[in-house]
DNA sequence: TTAGGGTTAG
């Protein structure tokens, strides 16, 4: 009988005899006499195993207190077992007291379990430890010490000392203890240790070839990890699942959507679609590949779909910036029970932000609150509270995001940029340039997004002298040097003031000039202040820039120029140009938040299943007039 | 009785 059949047939015989042994019908006493007349140290040994896979730590702890009560203590095999058990239930405290048990001497087993334990609950400090401490008092490490203390090495010291240690003891060549090796050098970025490593196998298995390819895109060298993996085909080793979800991602990262296809192809063939890591390893390389339709069709796919399955569908619809879809899933996922987590939130928030959602903003907020989910092992999530304070901000509730911004004790330069990007877009500009003083006072170098920020609250709030003085101190003051994002705010600021020429003269003297926004801005301020000339001449600027640039907006601008100073014949001109360009008006987009939802509409669009109800619904409440209604 | 890989955000 092989060890499998044994397996199966030993867990049927074990599931009739448990159910008697758990079954609350019988006392305590009863319990032990059926634990008695038919359980072994075997038997125990696989019920630990099966509560550790489980993660069952109640029943664990009863057949631990039984196994004290039968006198099954001094086996070497129980202690180890009973390690694994609390190990893998996180119970690091109650293994510690298990292998310390006055009864049992600690052999080996006892020693590689703990270890491990520690590893795989993240303490691998306390794991070396015990390491030391095996080495002390004359434990002999064997090959199943290794691969653990590798992983549990803290310092490159600690490494070089164990690899010495495996020439000595004829472990060089294994592969376990190797693969170990090859990705605690990658995590101290050591590649070329790592190379030798693996360069020095007479023979390498799935999971080497796995940490050289990944160890490779860890670095950046993303090419040459598709060399290695192809490398590997040629060598004849067939890719495992993690060798898929590891190119995958490296493709999704070259944003490869041809060579992630053909993995796909790979996928089907050898039979691992029904694997849901691999899935959701597609689904994330169609997103940032920006092949929406793809990702949706391997998503629907999934029968039983994780967490990290509506993360990646859902960060896929917000990287192809379709803002509503987020929001769609999100709704969908919390429909389907499934938590979200950190990553989950910082994929929603841009999109609440977008449609100044404030309510989803705020819902989500209260859930990160109430959950913990704003902190990480470093204090707090600075970027998650960057996240939920620029909702906020776009969502003009610049009281709330100050108040995140106030709790968030290591903000960073880009928390104060929110703040002042948030103030002056809202009109705040003298609280956006205080905001400026209060981060030079705390010590924060201001960065190229800090003056987009100030330039634009001097050039929302009027303050000409502040913002020509701000441009002439940014580089000689601060060392940023100005670019076309910070003349276009200089440019906005006075050509809303009139200050028309002044701000051409400006745009014609700085180097990029081939830059839309910029001479879109003047335009902007041409029609603003009904100065149609100067409107024509930056409007043929615009025109001679790439067709391929010159987008609806500056014609619908110019010709609205026009009709403001009453030259119409002019602003017919340029409605027919648009016609011959085949250049189409972008349909108006708008958007409600309603208590159920919201709901994005554009211009003709009655595709909204419930558009009746709805419109019913909105005139109810005053959001719209009866004769919308009656048009629907 | 004990051992080595994976996917999602910024």
């Amino acid at each position: 009988m092989n060890q499998m059949s044994k397996k199966t047939v030993l867990s049927k015989i074990i599931g009739k005899k448990h159910h008697l042994f758990s079954s609350p019908f019988l006392s305590l006493p009863s319990r032990l006499l059926v634990f008695q007349m038919h359980y072994d140290v075997a038997t125990c040994n696989f019920l630990l195993q099966s509560y550790a896979n489980h993660k069952n730590l109640p029943e664990g702890k009863q057949l631990h207190s039984v196994m004290i009560t039968s006198g099954f203590m001094h086996l070497p095999s129980s202690i180890t077992s009973l390690i694994n058990m609390y190990s893998k239930c996180n119970q690091m405290e109650q293994a510690v007291l298990v292998f310390h048990d006055p009864y049992h001497e600690r052999n080996v087993f006892a020693y590689n379990a703990i270890i491990a334990g520690f590893v795989a609950n993240r303490l691998p400090a306390n794991g070396f430890q015990f390491y030391k401490r095996m080495r002390a008092v004359g434990v002999m490490p064997d090959k199943f010490t290794f691969p653990c203390v590798v992983r549990a090495c803290c310092e490159f010291m600690e490494v070089r000392k164990i690899h010495g240690c495996l020439f000595k003891l004829g472990l060089e060549l294994d592969m376990f203890v190797s693969s170990a090796l090859v990705n605690t050098y990658l995590k101290f970025d050591l590649m070329e240790n790592a190379k030798k490593v693996f360069e020095e196998l007479p023979v390498r298995d799935v999971v080497l070839w796995n940490a050289m390819i990944n160890g490779y895109a860890q670095i950046g060298h993303l090419n040459k990890a598709v060399v290695v993996f192809k490398k590997m085909g040629e060598e004849g080793i067939s890719p495992c699942r993690f060798t898929i979800t590891g190119i995958l991602s490296i493709f999704s990262l070259m944003g490869d959507v041809n060579n992630g296809r053909a993995i796909h192809g790979i996928v089907t063939k050898m039979g691992y679609s029904s694997c849901v890591a691999v899935s959701n390893a597609l689904i994330d390389m169609y997103g940032k590949c920006k092949h929406i339709e793809d990702a949706l069709v391997i998503f629907e796919m999934i029968n039983e779909k994780d967490l990290f399955s509506w993360n990646s569908i859902i960060s896929a619809h917000e990287q192809c910036v379709d803002h509503d879809g987020t929001l769609r899933f999100f709704d969908k996922m919390l429909a389907s029970r499934v938590l979200p987590d950190v990553i989950t939130i910082t994929a929603v928030l841009p999109a609440c932000s977008y449609f100044a959602a404030l309510m989803h903003g705020r819902e989500i907020h209260g859930y990160m609150t109430v959950n913990g989910l704003g902190k990480n092992e470093d204090g707090d999530d600075v970027l998650l509270n960057n996240a939920v304070m620029d909702m906020y901000a776009k969502c003009g509730c610049l009281k709330n995001a100050h108040r995140v911004f106030d709790r968030t004790s290591n903000k960073d330069v880009a928390s104060w940029n929110i703040m002042i990007m948030g103030y002056a877009m809202h009109g705040y500009g003298q609280e956006a340039l205080d905001m400026f003083h209060h981060m030079r006072e705390a010590q924060i170098k201001p960065d190229a997004i800090t003056f987009v920020g100030v330039l634009s609250a001097c050039s929302h709030a009027g303050f000409l002298r502040q913002g020509r003085s701000f441009l002439a101190r940014m580089e000689l003051e601060f060392g940023v040097v100005p670019t076309i994002e910070h003349y276009t705010c200089i440019i906005d600021m006075l050509g809303r003031a009139g200050h028309l020429g002044e701000a051409y003269e400006l745009a014609e003297r700085i180097p990029l000039q081939d830059n839309l926004v910029l001479w879109m801005a003047l335009l902007g301020a041409c029609r603003l202040h009904g100065n149609a000339d100067l409107g024509k001449v930056v409007g043929e600027k615009i025109m001679r820039l790439e067709p391929k640039h010159c987008g609806s907006g500056s014609y619908v601008l110019m010709s609205s120029m026009y009709g403001v100073v009453g030259r119409y014949e002019e602003a017919l001109q340029v409605r027919r140009m648009m016609k011959e360009q085949n250049v189409k008006k972008t349909p108006g987009c708008s958007w409600i938040e309603l208590k159920d939802g919201l709901y994005v509409f554009s211009m003709g669009d009655r595709t909204h299943p419930e558009l009746n109800a709805l419109i019913h619904c909105l005139c109810g409440i005053g959001y719209l007039h009866d004769e919308v209604m009656n048009s629907a």
